[in-house]
DNA sequence: TGACTAAATGCATTCGTATGCATTGTTGAC
DNA sequence: GTCAACAATGCATACGAATGCATTTAGTCA
């Protein structure tokens, strides 16, 4: 069905069949309303792959995430999918498979004339940046900055919450935290452990680094045994994700230790499940909302204007006190044994 | 950058340029060649959009998600994805707003042209259903199904797994078993519920229902402190979904209730979180890799004919046994006090 | 060598909609 | 009553690529 056909049917030209379904053109109310209730009744309904071609907008955002499976990435494709919807825009989903660069996969989506890009957690080349520019295909990084890109980026101000971090845990009188990474190369990573040790060497405290591997629940289970089961173990642990905090809380308590009488345990993200019970997990709460809001205006969905000049925002995460940290005071120490 | 472009720089038609991007096109090598190195050199890609337009083929499959918050979510949307992407298909990714019915979002998704859409734990009218029918779009429902409509569907089958679980619960010798709901309306919920309180009576057991509302954390937590804290409570608490179990567990925890000394807890999915060390979870382990094969072969997208009439494709579910429950066999209970 | 076949390429049209321009009809102001 | 301004519509073309058909070229066989 087609505008065409209508039109037949109406005896009208394929131009008012369009007309009545653009908001702003010229056309009389009886007409349209005419237009709707034949189109309606036809089932009509106007083929948005052909409209893209002309207009040259597809109402298309691809969102590049990097897994599933981490609900960080969940509550993200949240935020963002219930922001673009009611502006008429459909998600465009793309997770890239283990190996896969971005850098890979941007030309398929750019193939499909999409009319924004949200990278989560990965960085892409700069030429491939200029390539996007040259197509005037707006490029936002979420969760991922790279000084000197020609790109806009938003991200929590990695090396603050690591500092944050450290502030409350020294404020607790921890005094052998240990910090377990991500992925090895991983800015966020790298930043928050970067804020979290300058902050401790401030007072004077040393820092174990433990390497994660990746950010898996697994990779936290692993690397909290390995720190607990040295000589000298820590008596707070900073995962670099949430999903690694589990997966280390978990493989402690299956292990006899209690938390945090034994070790605080804390973690960075703040998803939802960090507030259940169960784990109750101090953390550092990603400012989500403002994330998507500033990834979409970079985007030129907002109101405000643009700026042509890639820009990068960091915005400030927000520390969630919980149970699974405690103060390491003389006098609570004897209290809780 | 466009065809007729690159057409230009070579000194050949726009014709050439197209076949030289399809495979089955007839076509020198060498000219193949060319085209390719200088298309590279001129950052043409072929725009999908305009090809859409004539193939009158999209690659795009619409998934349609409740929500992104229950992980049984998050595993369906990668799986379909993970299977999607080698095929050369991108995933639209719609998620309903809570009070949007799929009916109304279907017609959007059309608009799109997509080459087929999958619809998770929602169903269509029968008239909607028709409307796809008649533009011969593929849909299948995926975690419910509707018998007499129209439409391709995919389930884990409920009525067995409820039996399973009465028949595993009824094996540790449970005798005051309960059910929480999920929403209310959901055939899911329902199913699960009638072969487990079926399986029970067989062997005249009472089941306690209770009334979740709905698929979260928070409904979970709820009903399982209200069945708890009755006079004569539950034995085993049977959960209509794994994020439910999770709220009641932690509700049930965090008020000195022991798991499964004091009650058995089980639930239904199997999230990867269910095997967490937390939660240890007995629960029915959708078949989720099986789910997303049947949906796609369903869809057209496998190897095989694809039955033109509608078919339902019912696939057991696995009782993964865990920690969460335990037998109250009088020798045990003795041990366990 | 001539005719016949197959491969390679160009030409022209098509997909379904949006839109600039021309045309017609209507209204209002003087 | 005349003319200007404007609203409403039709006509024709463009968007970018795919493809049926015609044409050319090369290759093959008798």
């Amino acid at each position: 069905m087609t505008a065409d056909e209508v039109a037949r049917v109406l005896g009208v030209s394929q131009s008012t069949i369009s007309r009545a379904f653009t908001a702003t053109a010229s056309i009389s109310d009886e007409m349209r309303t005419r237009v709707m209730a034949t189109a309606a009744e036809l089932g009509y309904q106007p083929n948005v792959i052909a409209r893209s071609l002309m207009t040259r907008r597809t109402n298309i955002v691809a969102i590049v995430l990097p897994n599933l499976t981490d609900p960080f990435y969940a509550v993200i494709l949240d935020e963002l999918t219930q922001r673009l919807q009611p502006r008429g825009c459909q998600t465009l989903l793309f997770v890239p498979t283990p190996g896969q660069e971005v850098d890979e996969i941007l030309p398929t989506l750019l193939q499909y004339q999409v009319d924004g890009i949200i990278i989560t957690s990965a960085t892409v080349s700069s030429s491939m940046a200029r390539a996007c520019a040259k197509r005037e295909t707006p490029v936002v990084l979420l969760n991922r900055y790279v000084p000197g890109l020609e790109i806009h980026a938003v991200s929590c101000d990695n090396v603050a919450g690591g500092r944050q971090m450290a502030e409350f845990l020294l404020g607790q009188h921890h005094r052998r935290p240990a910090f377990v990474t991500g992925q090895l190369r991983a800015s966020t990573s790298m930043d928050r452990q970067s804020g979290f040790v300058a902050r401790l060497k401030e007072d004077g405290v040393e820092c174990l680094i433990e390497q994660g591997g990746d950010h898996t629940y697994q990779a936290g289970f692993d690397a909290a045994l390995r720190l607990m089961r040295q000589s000298n173990p820590p008596d707070a642990i900073f995962f670099a994700s949430d999903i690694m905090a589990f997966g280390g809380m978990d493989a402690l308590r299956r292990n006899g230790f209690i938390i945090p009488d034994h070790v605080s345990i804390a973690g960075f993200n703040g998803v939802p499940m960090a507030a259940w019970a169960s784990y109750d997990l101090t953390t550092i709460r990603h400012p989500f909302s403002q994330m998507a809001d500033a990834a979409l205006e970079l985007l030129g969905f907002g109101d405000a204007e643009v700026a042509s000049s890639p820009t990068t925002r960091l915005i400030h995460g927000e520390l969630m006190d919980r149970g699974s940290t405690m103060s390491r005071s003389p006098e609570l120490k004897r209290v809780r044994g």
